[in-house]
DNA sequence: TTTATAAATGCAACTAAATTGCAACAAGAT
DNA sequence: ATCTTGTTGCAATTTAGTTGCATTTATAAA
């Protein structure tokens, strides 16, 4: 992966908050420093190297979280999305899946709502 | 609520099966039968009522399924979706949330994605 | 330092899901 | 049978995401 501008300036975004951000985010706020194919593609590279991992939240809308261990194997783990500041972020605990006869679940997406710390304050 | 040609086709389709049905698929099977934005309106009528509940689905889409009581109360379950078939359900276990320290949980989306038992044979 | 080249970007056009406003229609109460 | 208003159809619009292609640029090699 080639180190460009539009690449560092995402980096960087992530690398300052931890939350989940969504790509609609992030081409909104850098609508003037690159081009939202651009901002689309550097994600896709960014989650196919191991750097970020995706999600839909709740309005159907994709939603990319820096990953804790650089590592392919996708970790499962919830994420929190806070109704009243529409903050999303990781949850680093283990849901415990049920284990359902004749089904085989090989991977799980988990999307908690309610507030956050700072909302309850 | 009025019961019109269009709503009770739609009712129908969700007693005929018990899976999941997202809004494209109702959008096409039923073109012929009703504009496409009906479709959604009666759904949205039908969440209202509580007849139905959805989900937005990993690809981004929003899916619809009944709810087993008539009741407004959101009973929270997670969904299946297999990814031979494309099949979605409801599966009627109950996931054990964790509580997280400071924050508060009020509802949650559990998507588990495997194979399910008629693609397993 | 210059050159070559493949990766990356910008742009414009496009697809597809979902929404909106408004005129026309029809369910069902009176 | 008529009236009222909930419901529908239609066309236009919004928004997320994708694609093809020409241009640019990071970086490795000369």
């Amino acid at each position: 992966m080639r180190k460009t501008k539009q690449l560092k300036l995402l980096l960087n975004e992530f690398n300052q908050k931890e939350d989940a951000i969504s790509i609609v985010e992030l081409v909104n706020k850098f609508s003037d420093k690159m081009n939202k194919t651009t901002v689309y593609r550097i994600l896709d590279r960014f989650e196919k190297e191991g750097i970020l991992h995706w999600f839909i939240d709740n309005d159907g809308l994709k939603r990319y979280a820096k990953n804790k261990k650089k590592s392919n194997t996708k970790e499962v783990h919830p994420h929190f999305l806070c109704e009243d500041c529409g903050t999303t972020s990781c949850i680093p605990i283990n849901i415990k899946l049920p284990s359902i006869p004749e089904y085989i679940i090989k991977t799980s997406e988990h999307l908690l709502i309610g507030q956050c710390k700072n909302c309850l304050s």
